[in-house]
DNA sequence: ATATATACATTCATTGGTGTATGTATAACG
DNA sequence: CGTTATACATACACCAATGAATGTATATAT
């Protein structure tokens, strides 16, 4: 066959990451051979084995396309302590956004939710994972640091917890929603809670549950 | 070889499952063969086949043998109804409880939510997931509807949304944590956030945030 | 204009894994 | 106490997928 034009390679390239995507998340990625990727694409395994090292690598292109711009949004850590609880609010509807509105970062966060073992190869995705989700925490806790430094929060506020479980709630939501997209709205609910959390935050009310009984406790032994 | 005793042989079926538990954990399911489970069990291949039909039925049971006694926590639908908020407080933190203690809990969530792909064979579990998701929501929301109906929470309450925020929560709290167990204390984090979720549902505090601008909302379109 | 690197297609060898068929010693049962 | 079903082990056939090797026509650089 012949050579390619350097545009028309990269448009090739670019089509083997489309099916991939697709082919992905409909088939799951180790049921899905190099073979039906490239037949997709229009063309043969070659081409796979010119443009990319194996699968992995496929696979990491893949992802890298879509979580970038994502990440991004992110932005620079020096102003990350500078965030406000709005701004920090404004990043949330912004992902909450990216995963109702754009239709990659919804396949994306599908396949990487549920169409992917992440072991062997795949395992050091997981660790890249990882390392974004606490660079998330260290996001949101340094913003409720310097809110709390601002008087708008408390200062027993526990801004280590508090950014856990609100990186948690958000997560928690995205996974619910892509499994089961009709249930809820996701922008609605995830604004409503977002903004309830960092409301709740910042008030002290009485507990409205009494302290768990020593009784209570003593089942959790056998479980 | 000998015919085992049926003791024997139910012994033989449980070191199976065992060695599947281990192996999928280790090197995802798709990735380690039923040579590999047979071998760490101390049997052949026949062994496998004579108890389940194929991997996914061994799949199966060894999910079923682990999530049976969480779904046992969820009980009844008629009992479901009358939960008063302690008493769901109390279930969330069993589920918890059970993630940190029991080991064979925590391997199986690392398995459902890291090394399995959810599709071919293995996408009835997804559904069977997603069954067990809407429940946990159904049970929720009717605890919600109830301290709603004894005037512990405000009419105005949204409790659809309020039970897939909480779900959420908690299911987000424990993929965290099953990704990275040493960034924060499931037990403790956990309870301050189902127990902070429920006290912020029963006031209405002044919003800490302004409401999203037009302009906000209009940059969400060029996302 | 020629040479070389490029962008694939094609072919081939290898292999790990699956399902099934068959063998077999013994527990369970009447 | 003989028979049969059981609980596996062993052996076999059969891909489907990978990776590397090779072929090849043409952009592209010089």
């Amino acid at each position: 066959m012949a050579k390619k034009t350097k545009q028309e390679a990269q448009e090739t390239r670019t089509s083997l990451i489309d099916a991939a995507e697709q082919l992905f998340q409909q088939r799951g990625v180790s049921r899905c051979s190099l073979q039906d990727i490239a037949q997709a694409a229009g063309v043969t395994r070659g081409a796979i084995y010119w443009h990319f090292k194996d699968k992995t690598e496929l696979f990491k292109a893949m992802m890298e396309r879509a979580t970038m711009p994502l990440e991004e949004g992110m932005a620079a850590p020096e102003a990350a302590l500078q965030l406000s609880l709005a701004e920090l609010r404004w990043g949330w509807i912004n992902v909450l956004h990216s995963t109702v509105n754009n239709e990659r970062t919804r396949r994306v966060f599908d396949i990487a939710m549920h169409r992917v073992e992440y072991s062997g190869e795949m395992q050091g995705l997981q660790e890249r994972k990882l390392t974004s989700l606490r660079a998330w925490r260290q996001q949101n806790q340094a913003a409720f640091a310097h809110a709390v430094s601002l008087g708008q929060l408390p200062a027993s506020l526990n801004i280590a917890a508090a950014a856990v479980a609100l990186v948690a709630l958000v997560d928690g939501l995205i996974h619910q929603w892509i499994m089961d997209p009709q249930a809820f709205d996701l922008m609605a609910v995830g604004q409503a809670s977002v903004e309830g959390f960092l409301n709740n935050l910042a008030n002290k009310a009485p507990p409205l549950l009494p302290v768990l009984t020593d009784e209570e406790r003593l089942r959790l032994g056998r479980a």
